[in-house]
DNA sequence: TTGTACGCGTTATCAG
DNA sequence: CTGATAACGCGTACAA
């Protein structure tokens, strides 16, 4: 190749590479040869000569994916936007053996739904910058589910209802695992805490534990909705389950929202085709990604005191399954 | 490393790479050197010493996911499967410069949706081995929609429907973007050839374009509903039309499938929730992705008649949208 | 069985 | 402004 150009391998490095330091001419003549053979760089030596791409990683379980790709999309697109370029590594359970090819590659990696430790990668390979998003440990980019909770007990309060009960996600079981990932019960609290504030105190029984599968929702559902008392608005903390809550009423003769209000929480794009449209709380699942990227790319260039953005913030999306309650609370209890 | 072993480089990456040649002794004391030093070979310059990774490529664009996703999903899992491991690489319209990095490293690559001259990929960069799934190549691995089509459209000959329309997906505009990308010609023709078959003519205006959007299906539900005789089946080629559909003759008070059957076509995920359950036709995306794989795989073991699998078979998963038609269906035009 | 020398394709350093 | 030389860290081939 620099024989092609009649010029040493370095010049062709530096005209490739943009350096001012040549001649004009001598860059038109590298250019012209380069054109000519297709050449390009090899970007695995350029890799191994010490410099770093301007990568970004974003490595992710491949369990609940309609979640993680949406944190995909909005980290992709960021990646885009900065000019950076993203490589998604999909691992099960088992480590990948050449995550740490890629995580030496790239400038910066961030984990979703996961941490570098919980997948088996040694200290050593880790690229200068991680980010979690949603992980266990607790520096972990985050939503804010506790006032998303909040916002939609509020909203069921303000419908009218005093007979609100909560379908609550999987609670951490080891304490280990609590750590940080407190979804389930960052929900579950702001559930309680707005009723508490209201200065309502309800059953044990308006209380159901699921597992954010559509199962547990319709399960919890059933048992609901068989109380001597029911409650006239579910809550639940997911919405595949808060759509099996739906679909369980319906097939026990309720209306919703006429009968029965629904609210969930996530709103996955899954579940838009939903009729009645499903009110919930809508996380930002792209922004988490974006942010994931934006917070990567600042740290990349050096922005030492680059803090963690606050949780990023959830809202209420009213939409057609959460109605007043029916007027005539007390007709199943005479 | 070499010197804490007290052996040459030549002897750790012996023992590294399993080599038998080495003293059970000499083994021992490296190893524990590697354990002591948590030292791991590095992959980059593995990488430029020639070596090829267990690795492989999925080139995506980041338009569909829902749909790419399954596709992604089946790959992950295969891959994990025959031991490879697999990078995704999520592309917009630019081309991303360091794909080739990436397809340098890999024994094989993906094309989801596109194909590598597409994406801009220099030829020399392409590594030994390329499938494309679903994309504009002749040779791309694809799914079998024609049949699917005219189980769909037999079903609703079978429950007894005569008037069947069909919302078509995004015809080829261009004569070069058609080749090969013909799902939706596919998926038309299935509809035309059967009725033919069946020996049903039917007017025109059963048959709607549109391109796969849920407002193109809006639209060509209110412009069947509006005819003077209209359908009692709609089979729409996407499932996002045909949830569309669904909604749409729900709004203009039509039950289904009471009044109207209406059919889908892809079974993604995403539609599940949605009720009357969508009889449609499955997809097989995740096999998409997997045989993919499977097919990289062989190629690289050097199965030199590596032949691409046949299309994919497709099925109709008949659930709750489609019924027999009302029995008097001459009442709008008396 | 183990060690030496060289090459992979690039960039950094420093000399010319 | 340009070119020679030395890394980068590993594998391969051959020699000891």
């Amino acid at each position: 190749m620099a024989q092609v150009a009649r010029v040493s391998k370095m010049t062709v490095s530096n005209v490739l590479n943009g350096k001012p330091n040549v001649k004009a001419s001598t860059r038109q003549r590298v250019l012209s040869a380069v054109e000519a053979t297709g050449y390009r760089a090899n970007p695995v030596a350029r890799a191994l000569a010490g410099q770093r791409h301007r990568l970004l990683s974003l490595v992710a379980r491949r369990s609940n994916l309609p979640y993680v790709t949406e944190v995909i999309r909005g980290a992709s697109e960021a990646a885009e936007a900065l000019e950076y370029d993203l490589v998604v590594l999909m691992v099960g359970q088992r480590q990948s053996s050449d995550l740490s090819l890629f995580l030496r590659l790239s400038q910066g990696a961030a984990f979703v739904h996961a941490d570098a430790p919980g997948l088996g990668v040694p200290p050593g390979d880790l690229p200068l910058h991680c980010v979690t998003v949603d992980g266990p440990t607790h520096d972990s980019l985050r939503v804010d589910n506790l006032g998303g909770s909040r916002a939609a007990t509020r909203h069921l309060l303000e419908l009218g209802h005093t007979r609100i009960a909560f379908v609550s996600g999987l609670l951490a079981l080891s304490p280990e695992a609590s750590l940080g990932r407190s979804d389930a019960a960052e929900r579950l609290r702001g559930y309680q805490d707005t009723l508490e504030e209201a200065g309502l105190t309800l059953p044990e029984a308006y209380l159901q534990h699921g597992d954010y599968s559509p199962e547990s929702g319709e399960r919890a559902a059933r048992a609901l909705l068989a109380l001597p008392e029911p409650p006239t608005a579910i809550f639940a903390a997911g919405d595949a389950m808060a759509v099996a809550v739906i679909h369980a009423a319906q097939d026990l003769g309720r209306r919703v929202p006429t009968d029965l209000s629904v609210v969930g929480f996530d709103d996955l794009p899954f579940f838009r085709g939903v009729r009645p449209a499903l009110t919930t709380v809508a996380q930002p699942l792209g922004s988490l990604g974006e942010e994931a990227v934006r917070h990567l790319a600042r740290l990349a260039q050096g922005e030492t005191p680059a803090a963690l953005p606050p949780p990023l913030a959830t809202t209420l999306v009213v939409r057609d399954s959460a109605a007043p309650p029916p007027p005539h609370q007390s007709i199943q209890t005479p």
